[in-house]
DNA sequence: TCAGCAATTGCGAACATTCGCAATTGAAGT
DNA sequence: ACTTCAATTGCGAATGTTCGCAATTGCTGA
C-alpha cells in the first residue's frame, strides 16, 4: 500500500469533529466514556462509532474498569499532528484575510 | 465556526490520495496541470475536481501562463502537517506490529 | 437470578463524495 | 474564422459516511 494512501486514510479518520474532540480531550488524559459523552453532547451510540473507527485505527485504546471503558490515545504523537494542523489553519485564514484585504483596497482605488 | 470543525474539516479535505499526493509534489515546486496529469495518472476531469477543492481550501494557488496553468502552494506550511502524518503513521504500524508480536509469542507459549 | 446501567453492535434511511461522460471556456496555431 | 489542445464545469450513477433506533453484551448491586 503507497505512503500516500495510508496517509490520505489516517486524514480521512481524522476529518469528523466528533474524533477531533475526542483525541483532544483525551490528550488531556485518559477518559472513560461516560466524561467524553458529557464533554461532547452526543448521543452515546454515535460516540460509540466514532471511538470504534479511533480504535480500529490503532490512535486510542480501550480498557474495561468494571462497568465502565476508559480510552487513552494510544503511543503515537497525535498532539503534534493537531499542532500542525492548527497552525496550517491559521495560516491559510491569514492568508484569505490577506487576500481579503487587497480586493477591497483595490476596490477603493478604482472608485 | 468552533476550532475542532475547522480542523475536522481541513482533514476531511485532506482525505483523498489524489489530493495528498498533488500536495506532496506542488512541495518540490509549481507544476502545471499537464505534469500533474502525467504524474499522478488520473483523468483530467477528476484532477481539476481535487484542484478545485485544494483552491477552495486555499491551500493551493492557480495561474495562467498561456494555455495551461499551473499550481503552486500557497503560504501555508503544508509540508509540516504532511511530515507529522508520516510521523504517525509509522508509530502507529510499528505499534501495531508490536502487538502482533506479542499475540504471537504468547501463542507459542501456551503451546 | 434478575433488574438496571454502561457501552457496543446491527441495520436502514438520509446525506455527502467520487468518478466519468458530455459540454464549455480560454488561448494558440493555421 | 476555425480547428485544436488544455483545463474546467455540469451533471448523474455508484459508492461511502453518518445518524438514530432497536437489540445485545458485560458488569454490578438487590
Amino acid at each position: 500500500m503507497p505512503l500516500y494512501e495510508a496517509k490520505a486514510e489516517l486524514f480521512r479518520l481524522l476529518g469528523h469533529p466528533v474524533r477531533i474532540r475526542v483525541l483532544e480531550l483525551l490528550q488531556e488524559r485518559p477518559m472513560p466514556v461516560r466524561d467524553l459523552l458529557a464533554a461532547i453532547g452526543v448521543e452515546p451510540t454515535g460516540l460509540s462509532q466514532h471511538l470504534a473507527v479511533l480504535r480500529r485505527s490503532g490512535m486510542v485504546t480501550a480498557q474495561r474498569d468494571g462497568s465502565t471503558v476508559v480510552y487513552s490515545l494510544a503511543g503515537g504523537d497525535v498532539a503534534e499532528l493537531l499542532r500542525a494542523a492548527r497552525q496550517l489553519l491559521t495560516q491559510l485564514l491569514t492568508g484569505q484575510h490577506e487576500l481579503l484585504s487587497e480586493l477591497l483596497q483595490a476596490e477603493t482605488k478604482t472608485r
